[in-house]
DNA sequence: CTTCCTCATTTTGTATGCAATCGTGGCTTC
DNA sequence: GAAGCCACGATTGCATACAAAATGAGGAAG
């Protein structure tokens, strides 16, 4: 174990890096709408780098699934195509029922409070109705699950799908009926994961990606109209 | 279904396609070496493509888990640690248990017996004690169970992981006795399938895997000095 | 003999240049 | 009037140029 360093970390991140992760950030959160086209030269002078690291950027999104590279005809951001949320969706189902499974082993109890304190927090978010409150505890205590499961390929594997269903839950509205029944379960997952109920979490996770699955799927079908190019 | 196309392909790909499928072809099989600088003066000229497309390459195979970028001191052969093998067995694990529940459901009979003929083979390949055969057919028979699920995701995903085993996999040599057990679960596995029954096909994929886990893990303890950089 | 410093060489990171490809608007032709 | 063709501008794919950083050899100081 590595002393933790006090000194102030210089980073001097790789700009190709750098612009992965914006561009990422403005796929996921949609600022750059699915079917639209990245423009390199327009890019370039948005982020301020030259098209070199630009391009690198857009081949690492593209093996993330988040963009779509046409030969000679440049990058679109991928569609968000409801089958293969719905794939990614029950993909991610089962990567869960296992992070659960191994986080009920391997979790201290220490990391179990922090997160049963994002839980509270996410249940007052649920309490004053506020969705993108919620979405974001949400999601950190499904990234705290799979990352207290102590598999860091899982987690990783993981965080890569999860950014591909991200966008499509910005479109998704979720139904206060399907809210509350979700904030249910996050209950009995909590629950199962401290008292250690391996056969339990892994039941209840199963069970909770594949509601999200229907609903996310159900808001899709509603509204697709917004994903046409 | 869209009909086979008998007309001549004329594929003309990417160049940082091309540089990315060799170098994974030459990691995998372990003729770049883990640990091994992948030197860009060097390649280019071995690749006959210039530094552009073959860094493009290298960011791929980065976020592949393959190489491992270092800033400002290029790119090496990611190593393979037998911790982080072990972690993505069980994911496959968890990914194959899933195939195999949704091909049970999914695949046709005609599939089925694709599979069923590639079995076969690998039979051939034990009862004559070719490895290397052996191998080949293994995997493709996993191969098509995950496809055969019909889940894409799933199938990237797994074939995604797959590669960073399948290098461990060079290195391990297989007991007998862990062979033969092998061959005998893969009938299992088959009869399971062929009979539709979903949840012993998952509890026998996911047992196969752990055993896959073991073994490997039990190798790469035994001989881990090849690794050394 | 060891250690540290310096400087040349190599190698990487980024920017830019050039050729090929694509898309588009206008023109011709029927 | 519609369809096809051509030429032009815009954009991409790849190669190369340039600058910053790292590596390594050699020598001076201790």
């Amino acid at each position: 174990m590595t002393a933790p360093q006090p000194v102030a970390p210089i980073l001097r991140r790789p700009l190709h890096e750098e612009a992965t992760d914006r561009l990422r950030d403005l796929i996921v959160q949609g600022s750059l709408a699915p079917g639209s086209r990245l423009n390199e030269r327009l890019l370039t002078a948005q982020l301020g780098v030259s098209r070199t690291p630009l391009r690198e950027a857009f081949k690492v999104l593209a093996t993330e699934g988040l963009v779509e590279l046409l030969p000679n005809r440049g990058a679109i951001v991928s569609a968000i195509d409801p089958a293969r949320v719905a794939e990614t969706l029950a993909v991610m189902g089962a990567l869960e029922a296992l992070a659960g499974e191994l986080a009920c082993a391997a979790a201290t109890e220490g990391q179990i409070n922090e997160i049963r304190s994002l839980h509270q927090e996410m249940l007052a978010n649920h309490a004053r109705g506020d969705l993108a409150g919620y979405f974001k505890f949400n999601q950190a205590i499904h990234l705290k699950i799979v990352k207290y499961s102590g598999n860091a390929v899982l987690a990783q594997t993981y965080r890569h799908l999860n950014a591909n269903v991200r966008r499509a839950r910005y479109m998704a509205n979720l139904s206060q009926e399907r809210w509350d029944a979700a904030v249910r379960e996050h209950g009995e997952i909590l629950e199962a994961l401290a008292s250690r109920d391996v056969a339990r979490i892994r039941v209840l996770l199963a069970e909770h990606l594949a509601h999200k699955l229907a609903s996310v799927l159900g808001e899709l079908r509603a509204a697709p109209a917004r994903e046409a190019a």
